[in-house]
DNA sequence: GGCAATTTGTGAATACTTTGACAATTCTTA
DNA sequence: TAAGAATTGTCAAAGTATTCACAAATTGCC
């Protein structure tokens, strides 16, 4: 079944919402309720939901962790991805530090920089990036890119060395090889969204 | 005039790629060839420049400095918004030293932490967060939010205090409270729409 | 200057997403 | 056990976004 992007976006946010339920001990949730609390309506909650199979009960509603649970699954949660890190500068290493992934899929198995002696204090191995090709860890798909130059070339390593997938922490522009799928996330970008979103010139 | 959020989601992209063309060295670009280097068609690319203006010329192109200077503008990068830094923890502290925001829209003003003491090694001020109505900066409208506990709280403290643009890198549910518009940049979401995106399960 | 080769900008057509409406199902209570 | 209340799941309608197709504009060349 091919679930659009649209709807992969919001599984996320539900989860956020459901998660924080079920702290509350809220153990039932109907979707008009969810609604109000994600700001999303019930009818597309409803559609969302009934995508990954019939987890509601009509005239009932929704069992907390069982939706989280299934969302999980599907999600990959729990399958165990490996992922590494590519870039271990400021920023890359913050988040190595920032240990709020308690509800992470996979596990950073490790990290490749220029520098790797630079890098201290961190609970993984760092590698040269030379030593990618030798060092990449077996059915690693993965890769959280947080170099500061040479992004292109960093990029066309990873595709050669079996990664599918990037999550692009840099703000340069780069080609993705074909069957690499990219995923930005950029702070400076989301401003501007925002800047935009709110200006005099986006009204009516 | 309105323009689509999707549209929106594509400026910053358009962005990063034409500044990526000047530097180098290159002049003019066409639709076609920009469609290449950022996979979006190249109908979208003029549909969505035709949103600000007559920016190209029939038989010839785009060109590209003035492409960029175009859409810096409606972006909102030359104005010289107000940022606070609300939470600065590990994560917060390495935004503020990622000095890569070369092309960035405004500034981080000031920063807020519950402990403002233990930050060290930063070149904005710093305040107990229990003074942000006083030392809130004047027509600010944008906070980063970093924090890692109290997140509802703080949000409606920001609300209550004149901001309408939330950057959201808590990992944590809230309720946004009406007028607030909210961005969530989250790795963990984004690697679990990689990870679904790129599963068995999301196949025709 | 005029004609051929390009390439933008945009109306119309197509494709995708969300929303409205309601049948089907479950729970509760008498 | 049957009737009433509540809520899901889904078909169809409405609303958005993308793509096609081509007219309009520009350049370069003979």
């Amino acid at each position: 079944m091919k679930v659009s992007r649209a709807t992969l976006q919001r599984y996320p946010v539900y989860l956020k919402a459901l998660r924080k339920l079920k702290e509350e001990g809220i153990k039932r949730i109907m979707s008009s309720e969810l609604s109000r609390l994600v700001n999303i309506q019930s009818t597309t909650i409803r559609r969302d939901f009934s995508l990954v199979g019939h987890l509601g009960k009509q005239g009932v509603g929704y069992d907390v962790d069982e939706l989280i649970d299934i969302l999980e699954d599907e999600l990959g949660i729990n399958i165990d991805e490996k992922i590494i890190l590519v870039g271990v500068g400021n920023l890359g290493h913050a988040l190595l530090k920032y240990n709020n992934w308690d509800n992470v899929i996979g596990k950073i198995v490790c990290g490749f920089d220029k520098y790797p002696e630079r890098v201290k204090d961190v609970d993984i191995p760092i590698f040269d990036i030379k030593d990618l090709p030798s060092k990449m860890p077996k059915d690693c798909r993965i890769a959280i890119l947080c170099v500061s130059s040479e992004v292109q070339n960093t990029v066309n390593l990873l595709a050669d060395n079996g990664i599918v997938s990037i999550v692009d922490l840099t703000h340069e522009h780069f080609n993705a090889p074909k069957g690499v799928h990219v995923r930005c996330v950029d702070i400076v970008s989301t401003i501007m969204e925002l800047v935009f979103e709110t200006s005099e010139f986006n009204k009516e």
